[in-house]
DNA sequence: TCGATTTGGGAGATCGTTTACAGATCTTCT
DNA sequence: AGAAGATCTGTAAACGATCTCCCAAATCGA
């Protein structure tokens, strides 16, 4: 035996070893574990053998120096404590560990500080891919990643450029079904809390607010009723705040994500008022809680697990070659109906009928009971009705339908 | 210029290109950039100048081949999508990122094969440290590492041997507590749904509550008042259900974790009962929910953030070359009294008066509203108690303190 | 039987760093 | 002035895989 040849305590088994073990070369060891066809079925067999007698595990650093490509993504997210997000890590970390990829976990605050150095970090380990929920990226280094081959998919939020594939919720239309379904239910003085409007997913939301409110011929009774909120339960009790403190309040309001809605609750409940007989909500996110905070919350539901398993499947297909054109995969949210928006009963404001929008939507109440086990997402007591019009599905060579992949254990 | 030495389109610059930009050797720009002090000033700047213009990255697979030891932590946890969870990722990520490390995010749902397969990741990965939430980890993999020196600390769950780092909350003094705030507002039957006996968690919470009944006087009145949960909503659900469809029902219930709280809140909500009138619930965790479900939940409430953060700093100590015994940092849980343990005002049951325990805690009512932005954990609406009897604490050399180091943004 | 073709396997270069060692230069002391 | 340190800097050998060559053996055809 050569001196370095024996798996000496302390010393990692190598590559060399085996090969010494199994009485072959390296490069023959190489191939057996790289599935390599061509190789003696007699050898690959001693090769096993030695493998596992040694226990033998490759090391990652080496392979990735070697083929400049490290089985790992980086996965890049503003707030890992927001369950929106962790439901799309959910979703992201299943595909990946079936296919065999790990992740480097990037929580960036939604400093735009943290996302760069994130980036280059991404850069720097060669992972050969990265899943971006974008703040505010610095184009340059999106650039770079392309031109050195890092494969890379937003998901959730659109990057400005649009220049790269991605999986997202159609954020208009579920906004717009927020809204409809608020002034079928007789609100009439809407109000509401966005995100920050440098994200697509804040200024979306808005979008379809305004553009709903228009299609309806109504306008936004004040200037105040928008209000931009930053996505955190402190921000969207700060706004509430604001807007229970305007001398003339809306009726409802439309808060554009899970915890700005938490927070806008605390802020409702703080000043002593009810919902929703002072002012109706519908969230975003439908998160585990809302079937049981009081009242139940009416939101927009978001299919966060799948948003990221689509992701994921994007980004493995470019890893796995597809070169075709940008494919963007669109989602498509359901409004869950809860106790928060119930029919507006007060006789203060005349019952506002919205001329060519008829309530269609009725509340079937509680029901269906359990179900977060194995099964897919009926959420707990609450209506459920998928968006109406189609539109915006700007997806190709891809369906929109998210069944494909069992979700597991969970 | 050599063949190499130019940062030709798709190559990566190396360390190479910037040594000849700059006119040195390689081993001086290595020296640059890890901060060796003996090199002259005037050539570290030109050095530093070549580094900016080729916007030079230094390889972190090259970097970890020749000193193996990957800059990553492995991360292993049951379930990302669990808040008690990603809180501690929060602070683990937190402590992570300012000290130059990245993590590698391992989701194991609790099954002891996805355990398995991410210990040996983490080996293959030459991480410098792992930070685990045990479920069943295989003994001779912890050994594995321990001779590879690799570092390895426990969160939230201890592990059987007990021989590592660890970071836990004492959560036998917090399901007392629980138990006793039970006993002081006048319930008497009570039960436990707790977590699977495997984890600490699990058996620690149950031995509390036990404990706790003992030292009153008391006895379970039915063996079948204690329920194994598995830690989801779907557990807490299902054996709430149980505790339900009983002859004879508790009129009391401490359960073991957050989802199981809402699991069990469902079933009650399903079965048309009241909390607390029909059953009185404290929860584990204090999740942002809690002070806005109906009823608002007593919990007893983790530092979780601080449990991650507190864990990180222990590896951080290990890495960084402490070789003394080993510690475990032992955090204080609170006690928050909301309205599902409202005082019992039924005459059905004789008001159960124990002896020695006195109504110790007044509930204080609403108050404190915002309070999530960059403060530090204050809750809203909840009066909060410290645990009593100090006890259990086991650490050496460090203070059970949680301040340090501010939490950013969130 | 011999050459041509296929097939299996080994030698060794290579990926991009770090770092032990050896020079080279500059002080300083006798 | 010469020797002995003290400082820097460069040379080159690792680290542990992969993978391109290239050679040896086996197979085949005539």
């Amino acid at each position: 035996m050569r001196a370095r040849g024996v798996n000496q305590t302390g010393g990692t088994t190598t590559i060399i070893d085996v090969a010494h073990a199994a009485g072959v070369s390296t490069a023959t060891v190489s191939r057996v574990l790289n599935g390599d066809a061509r190789v003696n079925p007699a050898l690959a067999a001693r090769v096993q053998r030695a493998v596992t007698k040694l226990g033998y595990r490759p090391s990652r650093a080496a392979r990735t120096l070697r083929t400049q490509q490290a089985r790992v993504w980086a996965l890049i997210i503003p707030d890992v404590s927001n369950p929106h997000f962790t439901d799309m890590v959910r979703g992201i970390e299943d595909v990946a560990y079936s296919a065999g990829y790990s992740l480097i976990l990037c929580n960036t605050d939604a400093d735009a500080e943290k996302e760069r150095t994130y980036l280059e970090l991404a850069l720097a380990e060669h992972v050969v891919g990265v899943i971006l929920a974008p703040t505010s990226p610095d184009p340059s280094l999106i650039e770079e990643m392309l031109s050195r081959k890092v494969s890379i998919v937003t998901v959730d939020r659109r990057i400005s450029s649009g220049m790269l594939d991605g999986a997202f919720v159609n954020n208009v239309a579920g906004a717009e079904q927020a809204v409809d379904h608020l002034l079928a239910r007789g609100y009439c003085h809407l109000a509401c809390i966005t995100g920050p409007t440098d994200t697509t997913t804040g200024r979306d939301r808005l979008d379809g607010f305004m553009s709903a409110l228009r299609r309806n011929g109504l306008e936004l009774d004040d200037p105040a009723f928008v209000r931009i909120g930053d996505f955190r339960e402190s921000g969207g009790q700060r706004e509430m705040e604001a807007l229970l403190s305007l001398s003339v309040r809306p009726d409802a309001v439309l808060v554009a994500n899970n915890l700005m809605t938490l927070g806008a609750l605390k802020a409702i409940v703080a000043a002593g008022l009810e919902v929703p007989s002072d002012m109706a909500i519908v969230g975003f996110d439908d998160s585990s809680w809302n079937a049981v905070v009081h009242p139940p919350l009416t939101c927009v539901a978001q299919p966060a697990y799948d948003l990221g398993a689509e992701s994921a499947r994007l980004l493995l297909s470019r890893i796995d070659g597809h070169s075709g054109p940008n494919r963007e995969v669109m989602l498509v949210p359901t409004l869950r109906i809860r106790e928060s928006t119930a029919e507006r009963s007060s006789a203060t404001h005349a019952r506002h009928t919205v001329p060519g929008i008829r309530p269609s939507v009725d509340d079937a109440g509680g029901g269906n009971g359990r179900g977060d086990g194995k099964a897919r997402s009926p959420q707990t007591g609450a209506a459920t009705v998928p968006t109406p019009r189609g539109a915006t599905s700007a997806l190709q060579n891809r369906t929109t339908r998210s069944t494909k992949g069992a979700r597991p254990t969970r």
